[in-house]
DNA sequence: CGTTACATGTAACCGGTTACATGATTTG
DNA sequence: CAAATCATGTAACCGGTTACATGTAACG
């Protein structure tokens, strides 16, 4: 259950409105972990029940409800216990790799272009990806243990991107060889 | 929703019992889409409902209640229906990477030891992919389209693993290096 | 004869997804 | 002034997990 504590992360890195969190979400922690609106508000409810977190008014909320959120101690220390626990590796669930397994076994499916239009997201992703190293990691001395921790995190993205078109690629050079 | 699918592959490659997909599932296919035998048997009824497979008593099935089942032309149509619809990319949540991120932020979270039993689960893992390629996919020539395309899974498997373990000890490093 | 493995299920729960609702603010 | 964006929520659903139940077969 890492919904919360990913919540807890980025509060801790930035206060903010639920709103901002799920657009967060969609950039940097959300590539390790997504959420919808709906569960991140749900989420902060819950933990400012528990007095992980606290609100107020936003700043800029004029007569809107926006409110911002905060992590109390207790919200700290509830992340460090959970970083404590030994995490279960992470489940693959790639649907791709089981229409190729049933094109493995009926001729009739054809997985030429979707493989394709894997790897074009990949290509795209990869290119985001670089382009936020050169913005934010491209120091060549000075950087912090926190940057080195972040931008490690990044190359994991990065890695993962890169292998995943590399093999893509090759599966398509197979399934466009000829059927010997 | 891939999992009925998952288990007509299954089962097209080997009419089976639920009992037997489950432990399969724990193997080959169980690599990119896991499931308990709860899921499985649950699947297993809606699908039978539907048309898609059928069942008989299981030839050694004795005096208990092993059913085998096999794929309709209804299921084998529904898998060729279902391969033809783009595939989301694969969701990656990577409750490790939180921790980490989380460890950025706060001092006193020591993620060491932790990465040192990831990068030896990853090693295990790796090891177990490398003698299944050995025993099954180390023919120099004559393999089948079939035979490729199952080998290519298996790659992407031993890939996986190689890039996480690789990652997982520069990071290692970065946290033993002495904080500059 | 007790333990382990085989074999199939029911029930409750929970996290994540989808659809829908509501109102304020900004922009063209 | 209409449309898009900001901002927060409710409700229903669904796939996946966990706990529990039940009985047979094989093994030492």
């Amino acid at each position: 259950m890492s919904l919360p504590h990913a919540v807890l992360t980025s509060l801790l890195e930035k206060a903010s409105s639920g709103f901002d969190l799920a657009r967060r979400f969609d950039k940097s922690i959300g590539y390790f972990w997504q959420a919808t609106h709906q569960q991140i508000y749900r989420e902060l409810a819950r933990m400012e029940a528990l007095g992980w977190i606290e609100s107020e008014q936003a700043a800029d909320a004029g007569k809107t409800r926006k409110r911002e959120y905060r992590v109390l101690p207790a919200g700290r220390d509830e992340l460090v216990r959970w970083a404590a626990e030994a995490s279960a590796p992470m489940d693959l669930r790639d649907s791709l790799m089981v229409k190729l397994r049933a094109s493995a076994n009926i001729n009739s499916i054809d997985m030429r272009a979707e493989l394709e239009a894997h790897v074009q997201r990949h290509e795209a992703q990869l290119s985001h990806y670089r382009a936020i190293e050169e913005r934010d990691f491209s120091a060549l001395t000075g950087m912090s243990r926190q940057m080195k921790i972040q931008h490690m995190l990044l190359k994991k993205g990065i890695l993962y991107e890169e292998s995943s078109m590399a093999w893509a690629r090759e599966m398509l050079a197979l399934l466009e060889a000829p059927d010997s």
